[in-house]
DNA sequence: CATCTTGTTACGTT
DNA sequence: AAACGTAACAAGAT
């Protein structure tokens, strides 16, 4: 589940424990979250130190401990959340860090997700490495133009589903953008106008602008009007067409839903009905 | 029982 | 060498 916004919302829930000293913690042994990962060292370096801070960049959680760096990638299905100082771990508990006051833990059923783990002094090598987060300001309307010329083939809903140019976007972010830049989904990345790359540039910003505002903030959806609440449903309609029911294929392998009145297969350049007062942004 | 899943990654092909 | 397409990973929901 969790893209850009949601990631940043659970790395929000731990700061509860900054600060705080892990007094002991718990793992579960030979998952596949931990690949990698020398489980003996990662547990002795834990336990006494004391959490100092938090980080995101796109989908990557970077925690920040007196003696160790802590990374976490969520997956598809991982979620940090705190109990109880007494809390037992249940089955998908992969990870629990003790505090006098509470329990951080990393849990997640799909084990999609995975642990990192670094006794360097500074932020790790792999942390450094990763590209910076698509809302950070370090990503340009030039920077996405270059990325896109470099995958001309691809679909630009996969090309904006990749990580190494768009760190943090998802699946559903990806179509929320598209379907409000009224591209379609399957149109080849080097086949788009300047005026669609402009919008996309645009929708892009704003969609990531909203999603922190909403769900970065606390988990809540996005309002009204958003393609988010209709593009899980079997009968999704498109919020500004309400006749129209919303296209669903796998596109890149992944599940995609568009309007076909919004985004038509090839660029009509010439007439776009409703574009200035139907959608935000 | 069959098919679906909001994410990567490995691997073979172009 | 890059870019590209697809299977695989694992487990719960429908």
């Amino acid at each position: 589940m969790p893209e850009l916004a949601e990631v940043e919302y659970y790395r929000k829930t731990w700061d509860c424990g900054l600060g705080a000293t892990i007094l002991r913690t718990a793992i579960r042994h030979r998952k596949r979250v931990f690949r990698g990962v020398d489980r003996r060292q990662l547990q002795d370096r834990l336990t006494g130190s004391v959490l100092l801070s938090s980080r995101v960049k796109g989908k990557q959680l970077l925690f920040e401990f007196s003696e160790c760096w802590l990374g976490i990638h969520l997956g598809m299905t991982g979620k940090l959340r705190v109990e109880e100082p007494s809390f037992r771990p249940g089955p998908h508990d992969h990870l629990v860090l003790y505090q006098p006051e509470r329990s951080l833990i990393f849990s997640d059923p799909r084990l999609f997700g995975r642990i990192r783990f670094s006794q360097d002094a500074s932020e790790p090598d792999w942390w450094t490495a990763l590209p910076p987060s698509v809302h950070s300001g370090e990503i340009t309307r030039r920077l996405m133009e270059r990325f896109l010329a470099r995958h001309p083939k691809l679909s630009i809903k996969t090309a904006l589903l990749l990580q190494s140019g768009f760190a943090g976007i998802g699946n559903w972010m990806a179509d929320e953008i598209l379907w409000r830049a009224r591209v379609n989904p399957k149109r080849a990345s080097g086949s788009l106008s300047p005026d669609e790359l402009g919008a996309i540039w645009k929708q892009l910003r704003w969609v990531c602008q909203g999603a922190m505002k909403h769900i970065g903030r606390d988990f809540s959806d996005p309002p009204k009007g958003w393609l988010f609440h209709e593009r899980w449903r079997n009968d999704g309609h498109c919020p500004v067409h309400p006749q129209s029911r919303l296209e669903r294929q796998k596109i890149g392998g992944r599940t995609t839903a568009w309007c076909s009145r919004c985004q038509p297969p090839k660029s009509n350049s010439s007439v776009r009905p409703g574009a200035s007062s139907a959608r935000p942004g």
